[in-house]
DNA sequence: TAAACAATTAAACAATCTTTTAATTGATAA
DNA sequence: TTATCAATTAAAAGATTGTTTAATTGTTTA
């Protein structure tokens, strides 16, 4: 990175600039907050860090069709947020219990607080 | 919502279904992590929770052409995460001073920590 | 083994998003 | 007022994403 900037206000930013984290850790965390910044997929993935449900089920659920739901298992899955488990006909799915995914459940909980304040009867 | 699932493996999810959040709080926080979603958006954003810039300066620590980096400060603005002030012929941009702000600057360094774990010199 | 059910995959299409280039607006200084 | 610098807007192109329909795979049961 360059030492300089076009205009000089302060040096703060160059400050900021030598403490910028890594390019690949943006990404990670841009990836992960992009699988959740789908009204469906968010959804999804509340229930899921709620209980563990099989495929026809959540399909009902979310009214969604299975195809569609399937994909964005495999998206959740592919990135290590939900896990799977056969049994029998059916696979059932659950929030995967990792560091990240308790940190994004609580940070959805906390803005879906903030999105709808009062939640009273 | 209906009372049935096509599967009844447990009342655990219709339990889930009736304390469901809303639809509307499910899609506005989803569009603030799709915001996030995004390997400029989030480092653009990390930089404004720590210095105000105005956009030519922003332009090349985001190493980006400014009508790019003008469309992604205006998506932000939109969705109040950032604020502006003019000054002269430079307009300086920050991260907002709110909830959602604090709340999603936290998460972004927790998850940007689980990235990258150790930023040891 | 054939039929039925559950889930996934593939291909096509539609919709969204991101970046670029060019033109325009706003503000200051010569 | 003209020239210059900063920022935004507009239009177009390219890339990515989400949903649908149809076909396929995996498992159980008749």
């Amino acid at each position: 990175m360059s030492r300089t900037l076009p205009h000089e206000h302060s040096s703060m930013s160059h400050h900021i600039l030598e403490h910028l984290p890594e390019q690949s850790a943006f990404s990670k965390a841009a990836e992960l907050l992009r699988l959740l910044g789908d009204d469906n997929r968010i959804r999804l993935f509340w229930i899921l860090c709620h209980c563990e449900e099989c495929v026809i089920n959540l399909s009902a659920m979310m009214h969604m069709s299975s195809p569609a739901l399937s994909h964005h298992l495999k998206l959740l899955k592919a990135s290590g947020l939900i896990v799977s488990r056969r049994e029998g006909k059916e696979v059932y799915y659950r929030a995967a219990d990792t560091q990240a995914v308790q940190l994004l459940h609580s940070a959805a909980e906390a803005l879906l607080a903030v999105s709808c304040p009062k939640e009273d009867k």
